[in-house]
DNA sequence: CAGTCGATTCACT
DNA sequence: GTGAATCGACTGA
């Protein structure tokens, strides 16, 4: 059960700031996921920075294409991609419009409509894998490339609506390499833009990035 | 226009 | 721990 108080709207300012501000402070903050069948609601655990285009890792490092448009527009936008040929992962576009960031969010509790998450995840084999990793949790609350480009701070009627939570302390939260990303994690890595709440069970497991072998 | 590979996950050994 | 699944975006010729 979510808090009323844990209920306010965040606000576009909160998006418009610099990703790297805004990332640890989506940590305990709470999506709320509209469906047909009724809400699902995900506490951040995990997220990653991506600072458009001088960031190698992020999907606008090469400029505005079709897909990654959404990252160009106003903070607090979602911007949806598709992997693998079979996985959605979800972003919070951050400002200054034009600036191209995002936040990716990799991991969460489930505090809301679990039942519903349980169905869509069914391979999870407990509550606390129902979001642990980026395309799970968008999988959990049923979000794909229709979603892309929804307002997260629209007022009245939204899929997708990000809420204040509790946010977490700052001796609370851990950073470190981004996982599975191209460059990111050597030694002396410029990135560690990867941020999680220190010890929760919902945080994924950190992998390096791993080039794909011939077939 | 063909080749490559991905901000991943799952089943299986 | 290893390899397969699966397809669209992007790249470079």
């Amino acid at each position: 059960m979510i808090a009323p108080s844990d209920r306010t709207p965040l606000p576009r300012e909160f998006f418009d700031r610099p990703v790297l501000e805004v990332a640890p402070d989506l940590l305990g903050r709470i999506l709320v996921r509209t469906t047909p069948d009724g809400p699902i609601a995900v506490r951040l655990t995990e997220v990653e920075a991506y600072d458009g285009e001088n960031d190698p890792g992020s999907h606008a490092y090469r400029g505005r294409t079709e897909r990654n448009a959404v990252m160009f527009g106003p903070p607090g936008h979602v911007y949806v991609y598709f992997t693998y040929g079979m996985w959605h992962c979800m972003n919070l576009v951050c400002g200054p419009e034009g600036r191209a960031a995002g936040v990716l969010l990799r991991a969460g509790e489930i505090v809301e409509g679990a039942e519903l998450a349980r169905i869509r995840r069914r391979s999870a084999r407990n509550d606390k894998e129902l979001a642990k990793g980026p395309a799970r949790l968008a999988t959990a609350l049923d979000v794909d490339r229709s979603l892309d480009g929804t307002d997260a701070c629209a007022t009245g009627e939204t899929p997708i609506r990000a809420l204040t939570g509790t946010p977490v302390p700052a001796d609370r939260v851990s950073n470190g390499p981004r996982t599975g990303v191209a460059g990111d994690g050597g030694n002396g890595d410029i990135h560690p833009w990867r941020f999680w709440i220190a010890d929760d069970p919902t945080v994924s497991p950190y992998r390096p990035h791993t080039p794909r072998r011939r077939r």
